[in-house]
DNA sequence: CATGAATGAGCTTTCATTCAT
DNA sequence: GATGAATGAAAGCTCATTCAT
């Protein structure tokens, strides 16, 4: 029984090690650098052993897609519970959560861009129902719709709203992953200034 | 004399073909899949050909990023010259060379994705000073504080907004291209929408 | 002791399962496409298991081999036997012998392609002497000598005879079985043939 | 000029020297074995060299099988052109041309093995109907029915007899390729008899 | 008894690039 | 001005096999 235990561990220490170096790869390099051979370089075995535990490199790619539409939707919705649990109205959990968006592209730029930047077709397999992004979505104008009917925010149609204010919080976002801009100063500034600058656009 | 200059002539033009088919590779088939030999085999010439007109695969694309840049400063400037034909007050001229950014990304996706998406750090030789998206962002910029003292839109630090509403900005244009969610409906209205909201959030 | 019985039971039942996986891959996608991994996949057991039952994967083979060998040999012998229980003179006994070698053939592609067709020299330690295509051969040897005696057929070098034999009856079903030409017809009506007229050209 | 022809030739040339060494492996080691690899460490030029000459492998066993398919249908013809110079009668010219099918498979295993035993499914691209085994099986048809018509050998389907004939062939000079069996004394002996031993099966 | 772990060697193919002509 | 020749490096992947447990 010890002996099972200790090899799944095991198992599941060199999948983790190998889905890390992929994401690490990643982030320092793009898509488009992420090998099989860097990935066994970079954990120090070799590149057969990867196929072990992955049947081909676009079955990594996807569990990392996966863990990061995983790790967005949980963002976003411990930011919800939060909100709620300190009673926030409609508006303000939206724009709290806005917030948890761009912190989570930040705080995982990887992530981010395995999920929302680099256009993975190949890894397309992936249910877009079951996505974080797809959940994200419905969270949203969820939200919208709630702030609605308090009558925070005009009324309107919360598809297309939600879809305007992804628009915003991946611009937001993903500039500031991608576009250190020689004028980058104050970034919390700017990520409060453009949600509320936004929100206030919809507010009635 | 006339052999030089028709020379020359023959010389711009296969430099064009090579940009060209470098801008339709990357536009239909993204950036991995832009290889020198397949630029070859697309303008019907050998390899070694393009080698006689770019140093390396590095000085294609960047052509092709100067170019993009160009092509792009001048959508925007054409609008804002449109505008003051019109007599457009300040902050409605912001909002018509916004939908022009917009529009040109959806008009040149291979040039967008270049410019602002796919992150070319090989390229990054490129002046940024001298890029259109620097240039873009005096531009709009300066839009800004002409609004301000117009009175349009709030007080405020006007190179802050500017990188708030080019975050918008790209959000929208960048979703617009790469993310055809399937919810996707009408994108005229998410981008009218999407501009107007947040300029009324600037207003006063 | 009867641990050991169970214990032995399921070896061969494994070691069933293995030479029946691979000549099923041998038979569906060649003898290139016989791997272990393979072999191991059709019957859900670790490639590594293979190796408690057999040593390598020319081991595996080769027991393929002396199965066949065993088929072949039984269903030869197996038509000598009706042949004389009717009563049959030698010249007869040759003709249905003869087409009892064909249809193995086309009942047992994969055996036949293992023992006939596909070189296989990692192979050849499998003791000629006692392989069914030399007992067949003696068979077919001694059965011309007996219809020469009978008169039944020309006199002459029995062993030249049954090599000639043995050559046609090996284009016969070679070719039935790897070359579907297109014109092909009855393949009954060409075996038939092809036996009668040989057998006349041998007869008095 | 002379620059361009040198530079022609050297690149056949090494054309030659790729098919030569596909060629010889092929002989040497099976189908299964032939790998642009070892192509390329035979001939002493980097793998990627090859892909100058040949867009892949089956490019290269392609024209190994097209080569072969000419030398075999001219080994045919040639033989008939003789007889016929001869003044051979239409029996005495199948048996001569039977001959030479045999002694081109033993003067050229390497090629009869490609043509008639390996199944290059891979390669099937090459049209069936302009190839050697089907030009020859023609020829073997016509000089049938020819046959039939002089008298020399019984009325009947000329097609099935040529589809008989071809197995005869086939078993002899594949027997004599692949199964060198311990007892084989006089090749020449085997193929005469044989063949005759056929024909005069066939005779009226 | 059975297997998970691991590997070195090999596979076909594409890449950007250089060099001599 | 244009190219054919050539390559080293790297890609994704499969193979038979060994070893420890």
């Amino acid at each position: 029984m010890k002996h099972i235990k200790r090899r799944e561990r095991e198992s599941s220490e060199i999948r983790r090690k190998i889905i890390e170096a992929a994401r690490s790869l990643f982030l320092n390099q793009g898509y488009a650098e992420v090998s099989m051979r860097k990935i066994a370089d970079q954990i120090e075995y070799s590149p057969t052993t990867i196929y072990h535990y992955f049947s081909n490199k676009e079955a990594v790619v996807r569990e990392l897609l996966l863990e990061g539409n995983a790790l967005f939707l949980k963002a976003l919705q411990q930011r919800v519970d939060e909100a709620q649990a300190a009673g926030l109205n409609a508006l303000d959990t939206l724009k709290t959560v806005s917030d948890a968006y761009v912190r989570f592209g930040m705080a995982n730029p990887e992530y981010y861009n395995i999920l929302f930047i680099s256009n993975l077709e190949s890894v397309s397999s992936v249910s877009l129902i079951d996505s974080g992004s797809f959940k994200g979505f419905e969270l949203l104008e969820g939200g919208l719709k709630v702030a609605m009917e308090e009558g925070g925010i005009i009324q309107g149609d919360e598809h297309l709203m939600a879809r305007s204010v992804w628009s915003m919080l991946h611009g937001l976002t993903s500039l500031l992953l991608n576009f250190e801009l020689p004028m980058a100063k104050a970034n919390n500034e700017l990520i409060s200034f453009t949600i509320d600058t936004f929100f206030r656009g919809l507010s009635r």
